[in-house]
DNA sequence: CAAACTACTGGCCAAAATGCCAACATGTGT
DNA sequence: ACACATGTTGGCATTTTGGCCAGTAGTTTG
């Protein structure tokens, strides 16, 4: 936002958007958002992004409630250091690697080497170009099943939220696409820049930090495998004591593997875990149920009201019956 | 996106976005994503979006590089249960108060009661109504002091995320945006909805578990007190051993008010974050240096090579040399 | 004015997390 | 078949973490 600065030099790295009928509306502004904020120690801008149809002037439906008329039409992207094709209903492809004449051509006059990136269901429109056979990719997860039907040649792995396969860059849904244009950042400027954009677009503790997790776990892990059933049994019996070791037991491994095994897949320690798990728990009764705040307690493994207030006054920053009161649904 | 599900009984709840030019897109697309996506467990939606314009039919310029046509015109405010603006270059109110005719006008048609939010630079226009006098409100940190300057009677905080004050919710810039409508949402419909609709936009492990923090901070505190000087102390000896007794002594405190007040200043414990700070560190030599893996491990503190790759696996899920080859800038 | 309440501090200690190491697997090239 | 890299496991020792409690202000209330 807000990002009208004096600009000196033009931003020699040019992103072309690519907006197919009926685009996300949320995709397309991603890029412009976060490429926009992405500014030397200066100020100046370091990219030049650019909204293009497939024909210039004409509006574009987006899914979002409104139509759009891009600034560029398809001729931007043969100027284009980098190519971002947000996400777009699904393109069925009556025969397989068929596209839309006038996509086809567009997509055609990509200048070699250009980088080619996907937002959320973008990725199926790269697939029915041909453009990531053989290749690993990622997509909206509400999506992996469709896509792997109509392209198994795809290597699809929609555990991440992002796949950067160099000259090809594949990113899950919607929000994942902003990790996707700081990623490119980074890779482009370093993170000292990507984290100046980060600040700019709020993204805050979250994964601004910088490196943050640029392969990180989208899906949660459902299986009957590793940790898993020990977090589902220990959901089950959130109010009784649940000490590491008692976990660890269960789980039948040595309390050194369970940490380390937990922590692997959960990206948490076990402690801090249960933990989030209770308050989480005790937030939920609160909500939907009339128990007074020391039976919530209790129920969430808390211990005391005392206990309870405080760690919700450290995550959310708010006692129980103010949260109650918040968030009580008639 | 893809939010083409059959709808049998029209959403009850109608959400109205104000696009003002010119609007910034990011924020404006926000409030269809994700209050779209909140849906009951059978896919029902929830809420029914609207985008107006000042004008019906015309064209509304979008920082992002594009014009939009909303669907609706300012009738749109009438009708609504919430109505949410969305960041837009900010109105340089000539007199206090004063607002662009047509505006002013198409505000006031907003029912008494309405739900009234702000993402992101939006609360300018809320603050010129006069809507937020005497009351809570944030908005983007980049603009604080300006806000300030403009409208001192509104208490501002521009630490937090959004601020719930009833009947007006206004958020902090762009990103922000979404844990208000996901906030909103809670409130309307409790977690369960709201952590689906998160878990649709992939708003991974962020603060998608749900209760997230309702309130949280935002900007970095780079204060004279608490545990800030040690801090820096800290990362200018990364390399140093760096016990929790050595800083807590630098602090003048006692370990344990030190890590309390750690705690409760960065959201981190004092060991996580060091180490965090220490890996964050050695991503940044491995960037912007020649220096050997173990060199870097040694400088950031990190030990041995063996160390640094395990924790770089564990947050980046790549080796050390991987990352360097990603991000080696020319 | 005293009791009650809150906020902050620091000490104590049990529990948890984690670095390090040695013991095994498993796989790989010679 | 053998040396060797790679990955996993569990034990051990150490540090860190955080619950609990008591002491000290500063503030409010009866």
């Amino acid at each position: 936002m807000c990002k009208d600065v004096a600009m000196p030099t033009p931003p020699s790295h040019v992103v072309a958007v690519l907006a197919l009928e009926p685009v996300v509306g949320f995709d397309l502004t991603i890029p412009p958002t976060v490429f926009g904020a992405a500014t030397r120690a200066d100020g100046t801008k370091l990219y030049d992004v650019r909204i293009c149809g497939l024909e210039l002037g004409a509006p574009v439906r987006a899914s979002a409630g409104f139509s759009l008329i891009p600034d560029y039409g398809p001729e931007a992207l043969a100027e284009a250091d980098t190519v971002i094709i947000p996400g777009t209903y699904i393109p069925q492809p009556r025969h397989e690697g068929s596209l839309p004449d006038d996509l086809a051509k567009a997509l055609d006059t990509i200048r070699p080497g250009t980088r080619i990136a996907s937002i959320c269901t973008g990725a199926f429109v790269l697939a029915a170009a041909g453009l990531l056979d053989g290749r690993p990719a990622t997509t909206h997860w509400q999506r992996a099943q469709m896509f792997r039907d109509l392209y198994p040649q795809v290597k699809l792995d929609e555990e991440l939220l992002f796949i950067d396969d160099g000259d090809i860059v594949t990113s899950a849904g919607l929000a994942a696409g902003v990790d996707l244009c700081l990623h490119l950042i980074r890779r482009d400027f370093g993170s000292e820049v990507a984290n100046r954009a980060a600040r700019h677009c709020v993204v805050p503790p979250w994964r601004d930090g910088g490196q943050s997790q640029f392969i990180e776990r989208v899906v949660p892990d459902e299986g009957s495998e590793g940790t898993a059933p020990t977090r589902a049994w220990a959901l089950a019996r959130l109010d009784e004591e649940l000490s590491l070791p008692a976990m660890a037991e269960y789980a039948r491994m040595s309390v050194r593997t369970f940490s380390r095994r937990f922590k692997a897949e959960t990206g948490q320690s076990p402690g801090t875990w249960l933990l989030q798990q209770r308050v989480r728990h005790a937030c939920h009764l609160l909500e939907t149920t009339d128990l007074s705040v020391d039976r919530v307690a209790e129920s969430a493994g808390l211990g005391t009201a005392a206990s309870l207030r405080h760690h919700l006054r450290s995550e959310l920053g708010v006692s129980p019956l103010a949260y109650r009161k918040t968030f009580r649904t008639g």
